[in-house]
RNA sequence: GGGCCGGUAGCUCAGUUGGUUAGAGCACACCCUUGAUAAGGGUGGGGUCGAAAGUUCGAGUCUUUCUCGGCCCA
């Protein structure tokens, strides 16, 4: 018998997806047909969903979190997009910094320039033009990820309003007074030059010289510390020269230790914390010694000692200081403190009445301020210092320790705590702290855990300091006056300022006449022109100053920012303080943070593992919109795993969905007609297409109950059981029979192809943010002159009447028959009875309830076998009981079922 | 070193206030189909919930310790 006779699934959607070549095609469509514009014309009075875009930095490729972060924005812009709203995204770029600087610094470096000799203004434009490469690079990867936004438009923090606006921002904290002028130890790069800030530390292995070195005690009130030594253990020994104080704890006990033996200690007497005696004389190679008292902390009150280096123009007092953060994990306890190379020791010796004074320069040299060393380079003081001090009998021991330390992420240089003139945003002298707990008190966040973590750091970072002294980035508008000291704020000025960056950008800060940004009310003969830079999360803290407040087509606050758990302390963090400090309220409404991506077992990405996998790889082998699948497969509210394993099973069930569609299509012949929803008299669908709109329904409902959660990975996965489980291989298997077979005209049929344009296309706008290739493609295809983009639809909405439990709760019960029946064919077919469930009669026994429900029921249909008995059976000692035996007579050449009568459907031959 | 978060079948994920033999899909194995065919269907195996101890009549679910991993901080 000819197939002719039957209705067999086509459509030219193919079954190979082919993305990697497919795709680029698309993101060319979305250009050509402007989506992005379209998407803003065709919703503009709706209500507003804005996704204010986290800057990367323009600065190398993109990696897999750039990817995941960009791919998730995109999601949920589009759901919401398709949930009705005017869902605006408009890209950004962080473009000043210290790593752009740095490279081309090494540029110079190659071609044997002098950075110092080339004008600031051609050097910031060489940083300018090496951020907008990496603009033009970035933009094209994110397009390739399917991401739609405002790429013609995007902004950036180094445009020239951005500019403007900064110096703006920074005016408020001028004039409000919470940006002060301080005196503190800031993590210093020796070799940068410059002041670093947390997000450019990173702590490696770092092996420092160790001493354990000796104060003589001057006065003591207590006759037992008379003649004693203090003894103290560090790891900067180049720090001793700066020395103004000790620090003990008054908590802990110490041992008075008379030394006996032959080195330079011989007879004298020291003192070290009683828990740490045993590695003191390890470490030191005591061999003979003798306690002679055991005295509480507190007896050191008021005690004087003398520097170790006293008679060599170190004459001055070291007093001796409580403080709670000496311990007894290592050391001898005692502190030495230095208030310029400590933030504990500055704080301490603040606290007293000791001064911080300027003991090293920019360069890392020893100043006037350190007799005998000035001009030393601190990386090379030890060794002097250490000689010193065995010259002057007061070293008992020197090592080496290996310990984390922190260098320069960039220049991987040691760093190190130096006190300099910074300029300070407080958190506390107008009530920023304040401000920004209850900020975050009033954003939603998720997931829910990270609120905690931003609030835990708000509650205990101490003032911003927000100075850095490089050049790439936006000048600090700062003015201080020669006569008074007191920084210049005035309006008037700071708009000045703001108008000539708008109009040229802020490089001619180092280049033009001071007198231009002063205007005509000040004489620059009178003030002192600073030549700080912002650090650069103060730019990218001001960005919903100069986007979401600038742009007529955003609002603020935003309604989301999205960036890695990171940013928590990064853009979240400066955002907030930012805003928070001149508006006094956050600018978001949301915080959704992501985990990071990593390896298959968990172990972060490194070069020297081999583990890194680049988007662009998996663009290539897979295509965007399997990325995309395991990105809104995946919880982000934890680290993403990744490895070729994993996206290859992504790719699997991406094969399984694209088969959904092509059985779908198929089916439909690729004519898809749209069904009114609202219109449809489901009443007079059979009772299995009513099933199927009630499982419509209430994943309809799940849908966006996830969406509205934000939990992808659930609403993904429901998706995807939907396809496997209810499609595949329930509905689709059975009513092959009817689609195959059945008449055109048939009222079966056509109500079959009724629900499959039904789930078409909600299928079709469900996977739409996800999959927004796939689903593009589609949509061309069956919308061939009509509508231009999937991602202009909105959701469809499912009307109520479509919901049925009673019917869900029959269906239940038939399937778990059905399962029987499945169970007792396989027993038959492992025999070799039979091979196709079409070769199979069944008998289902069943006790009354169940009969009661199922005796006028099709099991034929539904567990497709040529036929079926319903028998009611009282005795049986399970509910359900089903025996299959090999249908006896002749195959319909056109439906397959086995019949002794004829086929009554079909005109065949046997 | 400190803080926070996490470790459920090979993989991606569910596991409500502690309560029956720990679930789903994918993957895998075997079988069937050849009219979704580089597809489709059926059946099945597989985890004791990172480890240990504890609380409890009862713990994946609570407590402690340890371990591994991630982020942040020092």
């Amino acid at each position: 018998m000819s197939k002719d006779n039957i209705n067999l699934p086509k459509t030219a959607f193919s079954m190979k997806a082919n993305l990697p070549a497919k795709e680029p095609g698309l993101v060319q469509y979305w250009d050509e047909i402007k989506l992005y514009e379209k998407l803003r014309v065709t919703t503009k009075d709706k209500e507003k969903f804005v996704l204010h875009d986290g800057p990367p930095y323009a600065n190398g490729n993109i990696h897999m979190g750039t990817a995941l972060n960009k791919i998730l924005k995109d999601i949920i812009t589009k759901f919401h997009q398709m949930d009705g709203k005017n869902s605006v995204y408009v890209p950004g770029w962080d473009c000043h910094g210290l790593p752009i600087e740095w490279k081309i610094e090494e540029q110079y470096k190659k071609n044997k320039k002098n950075k110092n000799e080339v004008p600031i203004t051609e050097f910031r434009k060489e940083c300018r033009d090496f951020a907008n490469k990496w603009i033009k690079v970035h933009k094209d990867q994110f397009k390739r990820l399917g991401v739609i936004g405002d790429w013609e438009n995007y902004y950036s923090t180094m445009s020239f309003d951005a500019e403007a606006q900064i110096v703006r921002e920074l005016g408020k904290f001028l004039k409000e007074g919470s940006l002060y002028k301080g005196y503190k130890p800031v993590l210093w790069s020796t070799v940068e030059k410059t002041a670093l800030s947390d997000a450019e530390v990173e702590y490696m292995d770092h092996t420092s010289d160790t001493i354990y070195t000796s104060f003589p005690i001057k006065k003591t009130n207590l006759n037992e510390l008379k003649d004693c030594q203090i003894i103290i253990w560090t790891t900067t020994p180049w720090t001793i020269p700066a020395n103004k104080a000790l620090a003990y704890n008054e908590n802990l006990k110490y041992l008075v230790i008379h030394l006996l033996g032959d080195n330079q200690f011989l007879n004298s007497k020291i003192v070290i914390a009683k828990e740490l005696l045993e590695s003191f004389i390890k470490e030191c190679n005591i061999e003979k010694y003798k306690i002679l008292n055991e005295i509480p902390g507190k007896v050191f009150q008021g005690t004087i000692c003398k520097h170790p280096f006293f008679d060599i123009g170190y004459d001055y007092d070291v007093p001796m200081l409580q403080a709670r953060f000496v311990t007894t994990e290592q050391g001898t306890g005692f502190v030495h403190c230095a208030p310029s190379h400590g933030p504990d020791d500055f704080n301490l010796c603040l606290n007293n009445g000791i001064k911080a004074l300027e003991t090293v320069d920019d360069d890392g040299k020893y100043t006037k301020h350190i007799p005998i060393f000035e001009g030393t380079h601190i990386f090379k003081a030890n060794a002097i210092v250490i000689d010193k001090l065995k010259e002057m009998k007061k070293l008992i021991a020197n090592g080496k320790l290996n310990h984390s330390y922190p260098h320069s992420w960039r220049s991987k240089a040691p760093l190190v705590h130096r006190a300099t003139q910074q300029w300070f945003i407080s958190m506390e002298s107008h009530g920023l702290r304040k401000k920004a707990l209850k900020a975050i008190d009033e954003t939603a966040f998720y997931p829910s855990k990270g609120k905690e973590r931003i609030k835990a750091m708000i509650e205990t970072r101490p003032d911003w300091c927000v100075s850095r002294q490089r050049v790439w980035g936006v000048p600090l508008p700062i003015f201080v006056s020669k006569k008074t000291n007191k920084v210049l704020i005035d309006d008037e000025m700071f708009e000045n300022i703001a108008k000539i960056y708008e109009k040229e950008g802020s490089d001619c800060w180092f280049s033009d006449d001071p007198q231009r940004f002063l205007g005509d009310k000040y004489k620059y003969e009178d003030y002192d022109k600073s030549n700080d830079i912002v650090e650069v999360w103060f730019d990218s803290g001001s960005t919903h100053s100069f986007v979401l407040e600038k742009r007529e087509d955003l609002k603020w606050p935003a309604s989301m920012y999205l960036e890695g758990s990171d940013q928590h302390r990064g853009w979240f963090h400066s955002s907030l303080l930012e805003s928070c400090g001149t508006r006094g309220k956050a600018p978001f409404e949301s915080i959704l943070s992501h985990g990071f991506v990593v390896d298959g077992k968990g172990l972060k990405m490194s070069k020297s593992m081999g583990n890194v996998i680049a988007p662009e790889d998996i663009l290539k082998k897979y295509g965007a919109d399997i990325l995309r699948v395991w990105v809104a497969a995946s919880n982000y509210a934890e680290d993403l795993r990744i490895d070729h394993s994993i996206l290859e099973q992504h790719a699997e069930a991406y094969r399984k969905i694209r088969n959904t569609f092509r059985y779908l299509l198929g089916n439909l012949n690729d004519n898809f007609s749209k069904i009114n929803f609202q219109k449809l008299e489901i009443n007079d669908l059979p009772e299995l297409e009513q099933y199927m709109l009630h499982k419509v329904f209430i994943l309809n409902e799940n849908f966006h109950k996830n969406f509205n959660s934000y939990t992808f990975h659930n609403l993904y996965k429901e998706l995807l059981n939907f396809c496997t489980v209810d499609l595949s291989a329930f509905y689709f298997d059975i009513r092959k029979d009817s689609l195959y077979c059945d008449d055109l005209k048939s009222k079966k049929r056509k109500s079959c192809t009724l629900v499959l344009n039904i789930i078409l296309d909600c299928l079709l706008k469900w996977f739409a943010p996800i999959l927004s290739f796939t689903t593009e493609e589609i949509f061309k295809l069956i919308n061939k002159d009509k509508d231009e983009s999937i991602h202009l639809e909105k959701f469809a909405e499912v009307p109520k009447n479509w919901k049925n439990e009673i019917l869900f709760e029959r269906w239940e019960k038939l399937k778990k028959i059905r399962d029987f029946s499945n169970i007792s064919i396989e027993s038959k077919r492992a025999e070799k009875v039979i091979g196709s469930s079409l070769e199979a009669n069944i008998k289902i026994k069943l006790k009354e309830d169940l009969y009661a429900l199922a005796k006028n029921f099709d099991f034929g249909e539904l567990c497709i076998t040529s036929g079926a008995d319903v028998i009611l059976d009282n005795n049986l000692e399970e509910e359900i009981s089903v025996e299959t035996e090999k249908a006896d007579g002749k195959k319909c050449s056109i439906c397959w079922k086995i019949r002794q009568d004829k086929c009554e459907r079909h005109i065949c031959n046997f």
